[in-house]
This record gives structure tokens, C-alpha cells and sequence, in this order.
DNA sequence: AGATACTTTAGAATAATTCTAAAAACTGTT
DNA sequence: AACAGTTTTTAGAATTATTCTAAAGTATCT
């Protein structure tokens, strides 16, 4: 039964150690949303839409947690939000330089890799601020 | 007493006209919230901001309507919608092409003009989408 | 095992926004 | 100016996403 090298990095000892190193504990609720989180490929979740995944895998998990867990991961650098809609917030697996498509009718997030697109001009910040991260969000509906 | 050439057009009659042009009534609140929101420079407002600044000035508005007039304003194109923070619904009056910064620190926004910056390599929508608009944010913070 | 600090959780609390249905205000016509 | 018909406004209830609270549970260290 073979591994693909995907898997590899998803062993509980291996997610234990990426929480410890995140200085979270490693209990059963961060271990599980950890798993669903960062298991495969790079992911988009809501807190509604990770709670039900990991609700409906049989794991019981309180949704205050999975709040609580989003939060935690993304000010450990795990995680990363992503503002694009008004009503739900989103959080990416991918925390590196990249970009989004957001389709709006389905409410979903599409990665545009962080070398594929250059913003050019972006005038120099206010006096006194710093830029902290340039988002762009390419609108998409359906035909 | 001279007027500037920027308050010209925000003579009752002007903003009359411009609501039924959008096909919208020109009600007392409706011209009370098209005189601030565009008697002079572009501003961006949340409803409870304008809210707040209505009814500070003295006139009679309820939050739920001034939600609607922002949603019919902006159904009419005459406001612009701005996703930048997930708490907040931010209004713009300047729906040309432009982008923005936004002062995390004071939940703030600035245009940039649309000139200033270019987005290139947005790969093509996916497919059966189209493109819908590109936003940049840039998020700066204090220094 | 026991002590201690950290976590989880149910449920209450918030906050922004939307909904509802009844009262008020436009508009075009007499 | 009053009328009829439609559109608006509004207070307050309702919704939705998210956060808070305090009590119960669990991980870690000795």
C-alpha cells in the first residue's frame, strides 16, 4: 500500500510536531481539524464549511473550536484569511504569495499562483504606515 | 457669496434628477443621503457611518433605510461596493476605475487611481466565468 | 497520580445586516 | 387640493456570522 509523497507529511507525529512547533498543544480537536486542514492540496474553508467537514467525518468538534482553531493556526502563520466577501470569512491553507479568483456565484476561491500576476504603480504608503500585504481579488461570474 | 465649481451640482434639483434618472423617487431621506454622500470630494462611508453623520446633522433617517438607499445606490451605479474588512460593509462614491489602500489600524480606505496601478498576468477566468472586476487592496498598518 | 495551565464547549451575547408589515409619503389624475 | 395607487420609510423583530463566558475536560510536567 503505497504513499504517495503528498501523504507523507500527514502523520499524526508529524502534525503534532507542526502544532508543538506552533507552541498549540496537540489535542484530539486540533489534530482532526489539522488533518482535514492541511492533509492534501492547499484548501479554502469557512468555519461553517470545515465545522461540517469534520462533523460529518464523525468527529465531534464544536464550532466555537473550529473558530477558536482558525484563529489560532492563522496567527501561528498556518493559516491565512482571505477577505472577499462581505457576509463569510475565508481561510487558505496556501499562506505563501498568491493571489485569488473569487467566483461569486458560488462563493468559492481559485489560487492564482504569486508569480503569475504583477501589480505595477502601487503608489508608496501614507506617511507614517507600512504595506503590509497587496491582495488582489479577480471577480468572476458565471457566463 | 460665490460657490466653488465642486458644490454646482449638488443643488436639490441636480440630486432630484439624478435619483429619478436612477429611476428612484426623490424622497426627503433619499436627498438628504445624495447631498452627503455627493456634495463635494469621493468619500467612502459604512451605513452606521452615515448613519451616524445624518442624523448628527439634524434630519430624521432610520438605519434600515439608510441600508436600502446604499443598496439601491449602488444597484444604480451610483456607489461602489468595497471588501476590505469582514466586519464592515464599506460604500465608495467613486465607482470609476481605481483601487484602494486600506489603514487597517483606523478600518480607513484611500483611492489609488486607477492609472497609477496595472494588474498583469490575471490568467484567463475559468472556464464558462468571466471577469467581473479586478480588486487590489493594499493593506498598510502603522509603522 | 496530582498539580497546573491550557482547551473545549454549550449557550449566551454581540454586531452587522435583513426582513416584516403597517404607517407615511410620492405622483399622476381629477 | 383631494384621490387613488404605488412606492418608501420605519420600528422592531429576525437572521447570520462570530465572539464571549464560565464551567468541565484534557494535556503536560513532576
Amino acid at each position: 500500500m503505497g504513499k504517495t509523497p503528498r501523504e507523507t507529511n500527514v502523520t499524526p507525529s508529524f502534525t503534532a510536531e507542526k502544532l508543538r512547533a506552533a507552541g498549540l498543544r496537540p489535542t484530539r480537536q486540533r489534530m482532526e481539524l489539522a488533518g482535514h486542514l492541511f492533509a492534501g492540496l492547499d484548501r479554502h474553508v469557512t468555519a461553517e464549511s470545515l465545522h461540517d467537514e469534520v462533523v460529518n467525518s464523525g468527529i465531534k468538534v464544536s464550532l466555537a473550536t473550529v473558530y477558536n482553531t482558525l484563529h489560532q493556526f492563522t496567527a501561528a502563520g498556518l493559516l491565512r484569511q482571505v477577505v472577499v466577501d462581505a457576509a463569510r470569512g475565508y481561510f487558505d491553507t496556501n499562506t505563501g504569495d498568491h493571489q485569488h479568483f473569487f467566483l461569486e456565484d458560488e462563493g468559492m476561491l481559485i489560487d492564482i499562483p504569486g508569480d503569475a500576476i504583477q501589480v505595477a504603480g502601487v503608489p508608496s504608503a501614507p506617511p507614517g504606515m507600512l504595506v503590509d500585504r497587496v491582495d488582489v481579488v479577480v471577480r468572476v461570474r458565471r457566463t
